[in-house]
DNA sequence: CTTGACCCCGTACCACAGTACGGGAGTTAA
DNA sequence: TTAACTCCCGTACTGTGGTACGGGGTCAAG
């Protein structure tokens, strides 16, 4: 049995040692056992089991009061409640981030713009940010008006992802390029998607970027 | 039209009164002239403007702070500070987007890969996310009574870490040596903490280990 | 000139996830 | 035994963007 003090768990486990006393007043942890009246916390391995499952459940976007509920819920035992109820949070917060996602990239679209007009020297009064700014209407309230006039859908078949480190490389590339509006890239399939205004950027020109990356790329085909 | 009540420019900005008397405490707004000595606030079409522009700041991501940054340099006049500054911050909002849109694509991915292996069914003993959450603890931490004297943390440095697959394989290979307890890996810090008893092993038998698997690793430092 | 809507101000409070501080007590290696 | 280190506890504070409250003052219509 691994006896340790809270000075050691917060090494190991990677958190600073108020926070193991913030999470035991968060009722996320028990107080460990203390030898007679006063002493230091003595824990065991299932505690810093615990505190790793909190941990990675951070990483995961839950926070500590869905922890919570999460932890309750293995303390409770499994007599009412399963591995669907789990299930079904974990999918909650799954489609919470994929709003998180969807929101940034449209924060990241109206400041493309913004950037993109921009002309990056001479006095303020040339800054077309400050105006657009000001305008009732601005970029990131009507992020689609434009792009949906032209869109379409670029499949480009690219070989040397190996991982899904791989797959977020070709997809950052693909989405800094100008006209791109998304991209779905699997290392699996080997291929990429690309949501795309081609009146602004060219099927090759994307298949250029990915090469650049240091991936072969070829465009597949293109609908409509 | 431009002589309006605070209450007014609330309902037209889209914001509620408090908030912007909250911008006056911080300096985003001036206070506006009011008559006599205790009168309302009379507000400008300028200020409304100004509040448009804190509203569409906002929208892009914008930092109360930056905002007042950004105002400050337009109220400065353009004579140092041109369109180049400007655009300079934008840019730099922008990859502050693009990372965080990054880290949630991250954090997708795990949850994704949770669900996937979740049955959706049954007790919660067959739900795989519980341990996919501890599984950093490893093996060693489980409650066996009898090793356990001399325990150390290792922290390794640990390059050509690019996704989740890798993480599993150096801890695996740090697992399986001899004398170690447990580990947690991170390819996003490109780091290992290994829990390990350092009279069965050396920390450079750790490095090469993991050398061994096909990544660099230097040792960062050793507590107690 | 009263009534009711609106506005004034200061202060305190919300969520979130911790971090900092200070004085004292427990623990351990030399 | 003594120094050095670690841990104890409660309280207060960090930053971010506001909300809420309460006891008053102002303003325009009827």
């Amino acid at each position: 049995m691994t006896d340790m003090t809270i000075g050691k768990v917060a090494d190991v486990v990677g958190v600073g040692v108020e926070t193991i006393r913030f999470y035991e007043r968060r009722k996320l942890i028990e107080q460990p056992p203390r030898p007679g009246e006063g002493g230091y916390r003595i824990y065991s391995g299932a505690t810093v089991r615990r505190l790793h499952f909190i941990r990675r459940a951070q990483e995961l976007g839950f926070s500590l009061r869905e922890i919570a509920e999460l932890l309750a819920l293995r303390d409770a035992g499994s007599d009412q409640a399963g591995a669907g109820d789990v299930r079904q949070r974990a999918m909650t917060k799954l489609h919470d981030v994929d709003q998180k996602i969807d929101q940034l990239r449209r924060i990241r679209q109206g400041l493309a713009a913004l950037v993109d007009r921009c002309p990056g020297q001479g006095p303020l009064q040339c800054c077309s940010i400050f105006d657009a700014l000001e305008q009732n209407a601005g970029p990131a309230s009507r992020p689609t008006m434009s792009e949906e006039i032209s869109m379409q859908t670029v499949r480009l078949s690219i070989g040397g992802m190996h991982c899904n480190g791989c797959e977020e490389i070709v997809r950052h590339v693909l989405e800094q390029q100008t006209g791109v509006k998304g991209c779905s890239v699997s290392h699996e399939s080997g291929e990429a998607r690309v949501a795309v205004d081609e009146s602004r950027i060219s099927d090759e020109q994307l298949a250029l970027a990915v090469r650049g990356a240091g991936y072969s790329a070829n465009i597949v085909k293109t609908t409509e």
